[in-house]
DNA sequence: CGGCAATTTGATATCCATCAATCGGTGTGG
DNA sequence: CCACACCGATTGATGGATATCAAATTGCCG
């Protein structure tokens, strides 16, 4: 399944004959302070949006996967970052040109403005796990997160898929703990605690397998993202 | 300067000859779960945007100030509650109406969209404050968006006019705890901590003075609700 | 095998939460 | 007008969760 066969996405056919692009880990894509001239599509990989204090201290704002949309500003100029975590592929597109495609066809823009409600929703999900959860919880919260991306990713229609007892985790223990809020040691041990608690099993570093989805599910609270409606639409927070 | 006056927020015309509802503080006007019928814009007053989990952990997502527009959702369902955190009054509108009008005017969807992304950006903030900062920096971040808004509520074009010195504290401490990720007690000393440092005044308890705006400014961080980009925009985060 | 970086683990410190009074304002009834 | 009760805010004492500092270990790449 390709971006264009999601109807509610119809303004990704702006990539249809995009140039490509690979990025290595760690490449910039995107500069928080330079104009905003680009706009991408992620083929394959993983990125990550960032923000930095004057202090250096760094916030992780979203993970972005495949099909999702990178570049959203409204001024002129970004006000963060991205760059790969992985081995990535990007589409590459004008932002002018965007700007013309919303511009010509209102579809397109609904379009546009529905992938921007499903950002803010997933934003308020962060939102409640950093003001209110406690780090094993937060953790949890985000192995679903990761779960719930690979399903997407993979378009698995059966969420008791067996390929989804193991949850892939590409990005290193720094950039969850800046994601969640917390420090990388915290992480770990939270990794730990999970395992303790018979609810996961550490395959090695990267890689996760699920043996309590059930009590995972209850540590990250009552909201999952494999509720109905957030199977529905294929998008991630901003970028 | 009234709602119709903003060009950028053009769609807002809906509620020109709108019916109005007066609010009693702690009156609710949207429940999470329910069909989302209605939206609204603020006339006067504050409101709190708020996310409860299933074990009873509270948290606001924003606060909504004077011309803010109230009902953000792309689904048929609210996935948030609105309250009145003081007496308000706020114009009511269908959603329908909402729909007809950006489904009508290419131009009202733009502006819709445009407020979408100064909804998002400001998320962000609440993201990298709730991420990555501690307590009393929480609270000066804070202390300066209510500045903010009292400044937009106002109309107020000068940063130093000295109605800014007393910043004007509508919600509980209990609120404002819930919005930072904080609890109540510690919101209270850190308001001690902001005295004790010379760089605020508490008058009464919903009344504070400013006492050194740039060590206020510096311990909030870089950004600051003053830079120019935020004073274009007059939109609050969604509701 | 050797060396570097990332992760994990351990010991300790710090910050914030929790539990428990006390204070202060506000409204009510005597 | 004052006594009292009530509620939110403040302050104090203590505990717990996470950060920090410092190894030790693992994994990875040459």
């Amino acid at each position: 399944m390709r971006p264009l066969d999601r109807p509610q996405d119809l303004f990704l056919d702006i990539f249809a004959a995009a140039p490509t692009r690979d990025l290595e880990p760690g490449e910039v894509i995107i500069s928080a302070g330079e104009p905003a001239t680009q706009v991408f599509n992620i083929l394959s990989g993983v990125l990550r949006v960032t923000r930095t204090g004057t202090d250096g201290r760094r916030q992780i704002l979203a993970f972005l996967f495949r099909d999702n949309f990178v570049g959203l500003t409204a001024t002129d100029t970004y006000f963060f970052s991205v760059e790969a975590v992985t081995l990535a592929r990007v589409a590459c597109c004008s932002r002018r040109q965007l700007d013309l495609r919303l511009a010509e066809d209102p579809k397109a823009e609904h379009a546009f403005l529905n992938m921007m409600f499903r950002v803010v929703e997933d934003m308020l999900d962060v939102v409640f796990s950093l003001g209110q959860r406690a780090a094993i919880e937060r953790l949890a919260v985000f192995l679903l997160y990761l779960r719930h991306w690979r399903r997407l990713s993979d378009h698995l229609a059966d969420d008791t898929d067996p390929l989804l007892r193991e949850i892939q985790v590409p990005m290193s223990r720094e950039d969850i703990a800046d994601f969640l809020g917390l420090k990388k040691e915290t992480v770990s041990r939270s990794f730990r605690d999970l395992e303790e608690r018979g609810l996961i099993r550490r395959l090695d570093t990267h890689r996760i397998r699920v043996d309590d989805l059930t009590g995972l599910r209850q540590l990250a609270g009552s909201w999952d993202f494999a509720s109905p409606r957030r199977l529905t639409g294929a998008t991630g927070p901003p970028g």
